[in-house]
RNA sequence: GCUCUGGUGGUGGAAUGGUAGACACGAGGGACUUAAAAUCCCUUGCCCGCAAGGGCGUGUGGGUUCAAGUCCCACCCGGAGUACCA
C-alpha cells in the first residue's frame, strides 16, 4: 500500500479533534511542562512558511515531553490588536473586528492543516473582552501602585497617601518623574487637584506631559522600539519628537531588576545582550557644579545644576560644561550679550526632526550662555555652553566635558577652539601635549596624572577616590543610570484596549479647575470598546474614539452612557486614547493557564502549578520590545503576588528568520523577448534580471510553458536554453509578495503532506539560524517517509538480529540527544540514517519498528500515529512511552586509544571497547611501533578506557 | 563607533579537542521499463596518477597541544542589535 498522506493527514487530525487527545488539564500527577509559541498577530496575507517553522519546533518539544510522561501546556491565540486591521478599516470601512475574524479563521484552517498539538480549548484573543478585561484590570492595578526603591517592590498607592499624611516626603525613595520634597502639613493642606496631580508624579501608570514619538501619517504615538531611525516601524513614516499628554508606564522603576533577571534565565548570550544593551545600566557619579553669578562676583549657591559622569576621574581635565538645548536652566543664567545668540539656537534644534539630527550626528553645533560653571575640586571658573550633543532624556541634560578624553567632547572642543586638558595617561609619566593628537583618549585604562590628589592612581581606583571625596563634600553621590525610558502606553488609535479611565472634573470658580484620571471600579471591567462611525481621527484632532457617541462615564449607575449626558457631577468624559499593541501580549502567557476565568486574572491553584512559561519560542526581532515589557508585566504581578515566579520565560528559543530565495530570469538588452540560461551569460551587462514567480520554477529550472502564460508580456518569449533546460538565477532576499518568492505552507502540505513539511523545515538547518527558504531538498525528505512507511509492510514479529537491536538502540540515544539540545536538524538526519540501515538490513521486525513509530511522533506525528497502529497498537501514540535504550546494545566493538609514552603521543591504537587494563599494557607492547619506544617494562600504565592510554617508564 | 554573531564542497549543512565534509540536495554514470513516473545501485572537496597511492585542504597570519574547524591572540569579510546614552 502507497503512503497516502493526504487521507493519513486528515483522518488523523479529526481524530485528535474528536477526542480531545491535546487537551490538557491543571491537574496532575505528572510532571508540568509549559511549551509557548508568540502567538501571531492575524495579518490578512496568511501563513507563510516563515511562520511554522517555530511552532513546528516548539511543537516537536511539545509533543517529546508528552511522551516523557509530562503534563504539557501548549496553547496558541492571536495578537489581534493592531495597526494593518485598522489601516485597513480606514481604507475600506469594514470593522477591524470582521477583517481580523477572518483572518483569525485562516490562519486557524492553515495552522490545523500541519498538525500541531496545540490545546484550542485555551484560545485566547487579545480584543477579546473576556481577555482584555484583565488587560485593562492590570493597567488599574499599575495604575494604584507605586514602586518603593526601599522595599524593591510595587506598593499600593493608598499606603503612600498614608504615608504623605504622616510624614510628608521624608524618607521617601520612591520611582518617580521629579524628585518632590514637601511637610504632612503641606500635603495636608492642599486640596484634591493638587493632591492628585502629587500622585500622578508616582504612579506605575501615569499621565505626563512628555516628549513623545509622534507619527502624524499613522496619526499616533509610538514607543521607543517603534521607531528606527526617525521612521516608524510600520509603515516608514516619519516620525517628530512631540510634547504631549499621554500615559506611560514606569517600567524605569524596574530597571536594575529587569537587568539582575537576566542572570537568572536561560537565553542566549545574545538575546540578554541585546536587552542588557536597551536597558543600558551605567554607573558613575552624580555632581553639582555651581553656577558663578558675574554680577555678584561670587558663586550663587542657588545656582547650580547636576550633571551625571560615568568619568568621575577626568574631573580635573573638565574645561567646559555643556547643557541640552532643552535644559530649563538656560533662560536664567544666559547672559545679555548671548541671549539673541542662544535663543536663536535653541529655536532651531527644537525644530529639527528626529532624522535630520540624527543624519547630522557628526556635524558639531552649539553656543556659549556667557555663563560660567565652577569645578567643585579645583575652583576653577569653566564656560558653560549649550549643544544639541547632550541629549534632554539621558542622565540630567548636562554634562561636564572632559575633551581630552571623550571623543564627542573632544569634537566640540577642537571645533570651538576650547582647551583640551590630558587627565589619564597609559604610564605615569606618559603626557603629551593634547594639540597634537588626532583623537581622544576614551579607555578606562591607566592611571590619572595633573589630577590634584588622584594623580598616580590607576583609572578604577581615582574614580573611587573622587566619588568620595564628591560624597564628603556633600555635592554629589555614586549613582547609576539607565538608557531605558518609560514606555508611552496611549495610542491614538481605534483597534486596541479601551482605558478603563474618565475625567472627573472638579469645578472651581471659573468652571473646571482640575481634572482627576480615575479608575472605573474593576467590577465594571471590561470597559468595552465602543462603536464609532469612522476609524479616522476626528475634525478636532482627537482620536478615533472621539467618533464614539456612547463614550462617558455614570459614577452613580457605574456604567456607560451617552457623552450627551457630560455633566461633570456624575457624568465624565472617558479616556480616548487605546492602548498599544504590547499591552495585550504583555500577560497573554498567564491567561493561558486559566483562560475561561471569569472572576480573577488566572486562578492561584491554576498559576501554582503551572509556574511560569518553561520554553519560550519566538523571533528575536521581540527583544527591546514584547520580551522587556513581558517580563516587566510579569515583575509587577510578581510584587502583587499573583504571578509566583519572577522570570516569566525561563528557557527561550530564538528561530531564525526564514528569508526569501528569489528565482530570476534574464532579459536580453538587445532583444527583449529573448531569455538567456544563467550559465550561458557571457556578460551580466547584456541582460536585465526579472524576478520570476517561484511557484513556476522547480529547482532552480524554469516552467517554460508556465512563465509564457505567468504574464501577457512573456507570451511570444523565446528562450537560449542549456542542456534543454533554462536555468535560473537565485538570491535570498526578504520574503515578499514584490520578489514573488513568497512560499505558502498549504501548497507544499497538499503536493507532500504535513510531516514531510514538518520534517522538511526542521532538516533546513539549525532552529535558531536565519536561513533562506529553499524547496530543492524537499524531495529527499518526502522520500525518506516513503521510505519509512515501506519498512512497515509485512510486519514479522521474529527476535531482531544483534545489528538490527544496534540499529535500534543508537537511534534511541541520539534521537532523544539531539532533541534535547533542540538539533531538530540533526534529528532528522538521524532517522534517515536509520532508515537507510534497516532497508538495507531488510528488517521488518514489529520489536524494532514500533519503537520508532514513537521517536518519530514529535516531528512526523500522522504517519507516526497510522504505524504505531499498524504495528498492533489502539491506543493515541501520543499516550506512549519514549523508548529507553540499552547501553549493552550501543558499545562499539573496537575504539580508537591515543598512546601516550612519558606524556607525548606516540600512536594511535585500535582495540577492543570492552579491553582489559592487563590486555590494554599487552597490546601497546605488541603494538609494532610502541617497539621503538618501549624500553624495558613501563612502571606505570594510566588507561582511561575509551579515552587514551598513557604510559610512564 | 560599540556590542553580539557567524565564516567548512556546486548548495543546505554534520563533526563531547581525536579519521573534516555525516545526512540531504544538485551533478555524472548505471539497473529495471517500449517509454515515463516510481524505485534501486555506483561516483562526487581540490590537485597528481591508468591504478595502488600520494599531496593540499574548515576566511588570513601567528600561538597552545602528541593532536585544532573546535581553545588563545591579531587581522579580513558577512549578518544582527544599538547609536551623540556622557
Amino acid at each position: 500500500m502507497d503512503y497516502n498522506f493526504g487521507e493519513i493527514e486528515s483522518r488523523w487530525q479529526n481524530y485528535w479533534r474528536e477526542h480531545g487527545v491535546y487537551h490538557v488539564k491543571n491537574v496532575s500527577d505528572k510532571p508540568h511542562y509549559y511549551v509557548l509559541d508568540m502567538f501571531p498577530y492575524p495579518s490578512g496575507a496568511g501563513l507563510h512558511v516563515g511562520h511554522p517553522l517555530g511552532y513546528i519546533a516548539s511543537d516537536i518539544y511539545a509533543r517529546y515531553k508528552r511522551l516523557r510522561g509530562c503534563n504539557v501546556l501548549h496553547p496558541m491565540g492571536y495578537d489581534a490588536y493592531g495597526l494593518p486591521a485598522e489601516q485597513y478599516a480606514i481604507q475600506t470601512g469594514q470593522h477591524p473586528a470582521i477583517t481580523t475574524e477572518q483572518n483569525i479563521n485562516r490562519y486557524r484552517e492553515q495552522l490545523d492543516k500541519i498538525g500541531f498539538s496545540f490545546d484550542w480549548d485555551r484560545e485566547v484573543r487579545t480584543c477579546d473582552p473576556k481577555y482584555y478585561k484583565w488587560t485593562q484590570w492590570t493597567f488599574i492595578q499599575l495604575f494604584k501602585h507605586y514602586y518603593d526603591n526601599t522595599e524593591g517592590k510595587a506598593l499600593p498607592i493608598s499606603a503612600l497617601e498614608k504615608r504623605f499624611a504622616e510624614k510628608g516626603s521624608e524618607g521617601l525613595d520612591a520611582a518617580c518623574t521629579e524628585e518632590m520634597t514637601f511637610s504632612a502639613e503641606e500635603w495636608n493642606s492642599w486640596d484634591e487637584g493638587k493632591k492628585q496631580q502629587v500622585l500622578m508624579n508616582y504612579r506605575l501608570a501615569y499621565l505626563a506631559d512628555i516628549p513623545v514619538n509622534w507619527c502624524a501619517e499613522l496619526g499616533t504615538v509610538l514607543a521607543n522600539d517603534e521607531v528606527v531611525n526617525g521612521l516608524s516601524v510600520r509603515g516608514g513614516y516619519s516620525v517628530e519628537r512631540k510634547l504631549m499628554r499621554q500615559w506611560s508606564l514606569r517600567i524605569t522603576a524596574y530597571a536594575q531588576r529587569l537587568v539582575d533577571g537576566l542572570e537568572q534565565v536561560d537565553w542566549t548570550d545574545s538575546l540578554k545582550e541585546i536587552q542588557r544593551n536597551w536597558i543600558g545600566r551605567s554607573e558613575g557619579a552624580a555632581v553639582w557644579f555651581p553656577i558663578v553669578n558675574e554680577k555678584l562676583g561670587m558663586r550663587n549657591e542657588e545656582l547650580k545644576f547636576e550633571i551625571f559622569t560615568t568619568r568621575p576621574d577626568t574631573i580635573f581635565g573638565v574645561t567646559f560644561m555643556v547643557l541640552c538645548p532643552e535644559h530649563e536652566l538656560i533662560d536664567s543664567i544666559t547672559t545679555p550679550e548671548q541671549k539673541a545668540e542662544v535663543e536663536a539656537y535653541v529655536t532651531w534644534a527644537k525644530n529639527r526632526s528626529e532624522r535630520e539630527r540624527q543624519a547630522e550626528v557628526k556635524k558639531v553645533s552649539g553656543v556659549f550662555t556667557g555663563a560660567y560653571a565652577v569645578n567643585p575640586l579645583t575652583e576653577e571658573k569653566i564656560p558653560i555652553w549649550v549643544s544639541e550633543y547632550v541629549l534632554a532624556g539621558y542622565g540630567t541634560g548636562a554634562i561636564m566635558a572632559v575633551p581630552a578624553h571623550d571623543s564627542r567632547d573632544f569634537a566640540f572642543a577642537r571645533h570651538f577652539n576650547l582647551p583640551i586638558r590630558q587627565v589619564v595617561a597609559l604610564e605615569k609619566d606618559a603626557v603629551s601635549d593634547p594639540a597634537t593628537w588626532e583623537e581622544s583618549m576614551d579607555a578606562k585604562t591607566g592611571y590619572s596624572v595633573n589630577s590634584g590628589f588622584v594623580s598616580g592612581m590607576k583609572v578604577k581606583e581615582a574614580m573611587a577616590a573622587v566619588i568620595d571625596k564628591i560624597e564628603e563634600m556633600g555635592i554629589g553621590h555614586r549613582t547609576v543610570n539607565f538608557r531605558l525610558r518609560d514606555a508611552i502606553f496611549s495610542r491614538q488609535r481605534y483597534w486596541g484596549e479601551p482605558f478603563p479611565i474618565y475625567y472627573k472634573g472638579i469645578k472651581g470658580a471659573n468652571g473646571i479647575k482640575d481634572t482627576i484620571a480615575t479608575a472605573i471600579p474593576e467590577e465594571c471591567l471590561p470597559l468595552e470598546l465602543p462603536e464609532v462611525s469612522e476609524f479616522k481621527p476626528t475634525a478636532t484632532g482627537e482620536p478615533p474614539l472621539g467618533h464614539a457617541q456612547k463614550w462617558a462615564w455614570d459614577e452613580k449607575n457605574r456604567c456607560v452612557v451617552d457623552k450627551a449626558l457630560i455633566d461633570n457631577e456624575t457624568v465624565f468624559p472617558l479616556e480616548l486614547s487605546t492602548m498599544p499593541g504590547f499591552a495585550g501580549s504583555s500577560g497573554y502567557y498567564l491567561r493561558y493557564m486559566d483562560p475561561e476565568n471569569g472572576e480573577r486574572y488566572f486562578s492561584e491553584q491554576a498559576v501554582n502549578y503551572w509556574q511560569n512559561v518553561d520554553l519560550y519560542v519566538g523571533g528575536a526581532e521581540h527583544g527591546t520590545g514584547h520580551l522587556i515589557y513581558a517580563r516587566f508585566w510579569n515583575k509587577f504581578l510578581f510584587d502583587l503576588g499573583m504571578s509566583v515566579k519572577e522570570e516569566p520565560f525561563q528557557k527561550l528559543i530564538n528561530q531564525g528568520m526564514i528569508q526569501g530565495r528569489s528565482n530570476f530570469v534574464y532579459r536580453s538588452k538587445a532583444d527583449n523577448s529573448l531569455f538567456i540560461s544563467k550559465g550561458l551569460i557571457k556578460n551580466m551587462d547584456d541582460v536585465t534580471a526579472i524576478h520570476v514567480d517561484i511557484n513556476i520554477v522547480d529547482n532552480d529550472v524554469l516552467d517554460i510553458e508556465k512563465f509564457r502564460e505567468w504574464r501577457p508580456e512573456f507570451k511570444e518569449a523565446r528562450f537560449e536554453l542549456e542542456d534543454g533546460k533554462y536555468i535560473c538565477g537565485w538570491e535570498v532576499e526578504k520574503m515578499s509578495k514584490s520578489m514573488y518568492n513568497v512560499q505558502n505552507p498549504d501548497d507544499l502540505v497538499a503536493r507532500y503532506g504535513a510531516d514531510t513539511l514538518r520534517l522538511y523545515e526542521m532538516f533546513l538547518g539549525p532552529v535558531e539560524q536565519a536561513k533562506p527558504w529553499d524547496t530543492n531538498g524537499i524531495e529527499g525528505v518526502h522520500r525518506f517517509l516513503k521510505k519509512f512507511w515501506r519498512l512497515f509492510e509485512n510486519l514479522s514479529d521474529e527476535a531482531p538480529s544483534k545489528d538490527e537491536q544496534k540499529v535500534l538502540h543508537q537511534t534511541i540515544k541520539k534521537i532523544t540527544d539531539d532533541v534535547e539540545r533542540f538539533s531538530f536538524n540533526t534529528a532528522v538526519s538521524t532517522f534517515m540514517i536509520c532508515a537507510n540501515t534497516l532497508t538495507d538490513l531488510k528488517c521488518n521486525k514489529r520489536e524494532v519498528l514500533k519503537p520508532l513509530t514513537v521517536l518519530i511522533a514529535p516531528f512526523a506525528p500522522h504517519i507516526a500515529e497510522e504505524l504505531w497502529h499498524q504495528a498492533g497498537e489502539s491506543t493515541t501514540v501520543c499516550d506512549a512511552e519514549w523508548p529507553k535504550y540499552d547501553e549493552k546494545q550501543l558499545v562499539e566493538d573496537t575504539v580508537k586509544y591515543p598512546v601516550q609514552f612519558n606524556g607525548k603521543m606516540r600512536f594511535m591504537l585500535e582495540l577492543p571497547a570492552d579491553i582489559s587494563q592487563a590486555d590494554a599494557v599487552e597490546a601497546v607492547k605488541a603494538a609494532p611501533e610502541s617497539a621503538k619506544w618501549l624500553t624495558g617494562e613501563p612502571k606505570k600504565v594510566i588507561f582511561v578506557p575509551k579515552k587514551i592510554i598513557n604510559i610512564v617508564c
